[in-house]
DNA sequence: CACTCAGGGCCAGTA
DNA sequence: TACTGGCCCTGAGTG
């Protein structure tokens, strides 16, 4: 199916024609205006469950990846089958609801796209009949529906006969939004224990709605960097001043002590790979290896099984941002901070189903996986925004999950001197990353080597951590050997980039959380909850 | 082996 | 005449 050509539509070069950061970002309002989704999400808020996605109209059942109205299967089934290419004669921002979906088909067909119809699942061979792949993505939303429904229930309850206690902390949890569509406080929990497996009692989450859309992202999302500048915020708006070493010893300390924040930023030597690569280098095999590397490129085959699609991660963010604005009014546009956020927040939740799909991470303990995430989650960011900028990205902008660009000047010029400093060492990196020419093969194996951390406190199974880590390693080794036998350094090099990339992470976390202090962070995300666990 | 349910086909209605 | 959308058929997966 020649489908992609439909993607270059949605992804957008930024040229921040209005001079405001924020407003061109919210170019990307898309298909419907955010007055007309809200009047008609206000006029069914509680059908919103079994309503289409793309028009509004009454679910019939899953189709292509989702739940979805007859009509709308039938429109994506007949424009893949039948490689539809369509063209909007107005501003490819058409409204798309029950009545009007008729009017585009392009704009029908990108709804389709954007809320994550998945053109896979139209066959090919047109056979009937049968079930698809995607088979457990929807028995884990049917489970997921499920549990919030009891949630919902349970919840109902507690506040007919209960007032509910305040938070611990009230900054933290004080701002929950009534968007069904808003993440939970223990949203890593849910995602990490499936149906079932529920660690957390229900009452852990009563104020805190379940983001089904989010939990249910596709496998593999990628990132954006949360860290990318907010060129629109203003300097006043509390930003601090700090000057930026590029070691972590030199870090700025939370304004709140806290224990793990000083252990890792008082840790002078890189976790997994120095650890690792030292005992490989030195000839010292693990004693027990999860996986061989006997086979060096089916392994790492296995590793990129999980990388997923960059059109539908943008797709997918951008859908994302359309929803929250939709919900908001004219009056009551996302500034860029918050915008960022929810790109952040999103590929978080890629990253953390990529590990979750991870089959040398399935085999940890729930509760190892979901301390290792925790403790890696900002280097996570990092990597992968660096491996978009590396593939994607030109020279003097950065290229956002949502496939706009900002120029590099604009945010600098902009942006007070944390952000700046930020940007310019990450460029830095990015630069010295082009120049090894690094491929998606040894950017996926540094992201599993910075999941990999036998150094985390309190991770059980440390042993299997770094056996898998070692694994990762000589894997990384061999395959930057037999690609690159000209550059015998490049291994190493590659290992030499780490120590900065938890650098930049451990600065973006110190920003967020100034900025959490200072009430701007949104509350409800997954961003939000791994900055408080590292921080509490 | 009966049942489920998601993808495909059909065809009357519509623009 | 091309497109839409409701309805039905098909058949792999499930218990």
């Amino acid at each position: 199916m020649d489908i992609p050509d439909y993607y270059p539509q949605l992804p957008q070069t930024l040229v921040h024609q209005s001079g405001n950061i924020s407003e061109d970002l919210l170019v990307l309002e898309g298909s419907s205006t955010s007055q007309e989704q809200k009047t008609e999400a206000a006029s069914r808020p509680a059908e919103s469950e079994d309503r289409c996605p793309v028009c509004g109209d009454k679910v019939s059942g899953y189709h292509y990846g989702l739940l979805t109205c007859e009509s709308c299967k039938g429109f994506f089934k007949r424009s893949v089958q039948n490689n539809k290419h369509y063209t909007c004669s107005e501003q490819q921002s058409c409204p798309m609801n029950l009545s009007q979906r008729k009017r585009c088909p392009f704009c029908r067909f990108q709804k389709c796209l954007a809320v994550g119809m998945k053109t896979e699942a139209v066959r090919a061979d047109r056979m009937r009949g049968g079930r698809n792949k995607f088979g457990p993505l929807y028995r884990r939303d049917r489970q997921m529906k499920q549990n919030k429904a009891n949630t919902d229930l349970y919840r109902i309850k507690m506040e007919t006969t209960q007032t509910l206690q305040p938070p611990n902390d009230p900054q933290w949890i004080g701002s929950h939004t009534s968007d069904p569509s808003s993440s939970s406080a223990v949203q890593l929990s849910r995602i990490m224990y499936p149906a079932g497996m529920g660690h957390l009692s229900e009452s852990t989450s009563l104020d805190c709605p379940i983001n089904h859309h989010k939990v249910l992202a596709p496998p593999s999302m990628s990132y954006h960097g949360v860290y990318c500048p907010f060129p629109g915020y203003p300097r006043d708006k509390g930003e601090r001043e700090f000057s930026c070493s590029p070691t972590a010893t030199h870090y700025p300390m939370p304004s709140t002590p806290n224990p793990l924040f000083m252990q890792r930023s008082m840790s002078a030597s890189p976790h997994c790979p120095t650890t690792s690569s030292a005992s490989f280098l030195s000839g010292q095999a693990p004693t027990q290896t999860l996986i061989t590397t006997t086979s060096t490129p089916s392994f790492l085959n296995q590793l990129m099984e999980g990388e997923q699609d960059e059109a539908q991660l943008s797709a997918k963010v951008l859908a994302s941002l359309q929803r929250e604005q939709a919900n908001r009014g004219k009056h009551d546009r996302l500034n860029t901070f918050s915008i960022m956020c929810k790109m952040a927040d999103q590929t978080l939740f890629g990253l953390v189903e990529w590990a979750r799909n991870s089959s040398l991470f399935k085999e940890l303990k729930v509760e190892d996986q979901m301390v290792l995430l925790q403790s890696c989650w900002s280097e996570l960011l990092v990597l992968d925004h660096l491996c978009r900028q590396v593939t994607y990205g030109k020279d003097g902008c950065i290229y956002l999950v949502t496939g706009q660009q900002i120029e590099v000047s604009t945010i600098t010029s902009q942006a007070g001197a944390t952000l700046s400093s930020l940007v310019s060492r990450t460029q830095d990196l990015v630069s010295k990353i082009k120049a090894l020419h690094l491929d998606r093969q040894e950017f996926v194996c540094l992201k599993h080597l910075v999941l990999f951390n036998p150094d985390v406190k309190s991770v059980h199974g440390r042993r299997k951590v770094e056996q898998t880590q070692a694994t990762v390693n000589r894997a990384l080794m061999e395959h930057s050997q037999r690609n690159h036998p000209g550059r015998s350094d490049k291994f190493g090099q590659l290992l030499l980039r780490l120590p900065e990339v938890r650098s930049i992470s451990l600065q973006v976390e110190d920003y967020l959380y100034q900025r959490h202090l200072l009430g701007d962070l949104p509350c409800n995300s997954l961003l939000a909850e791994m900055l408080h666990a590292k921080h509490n």
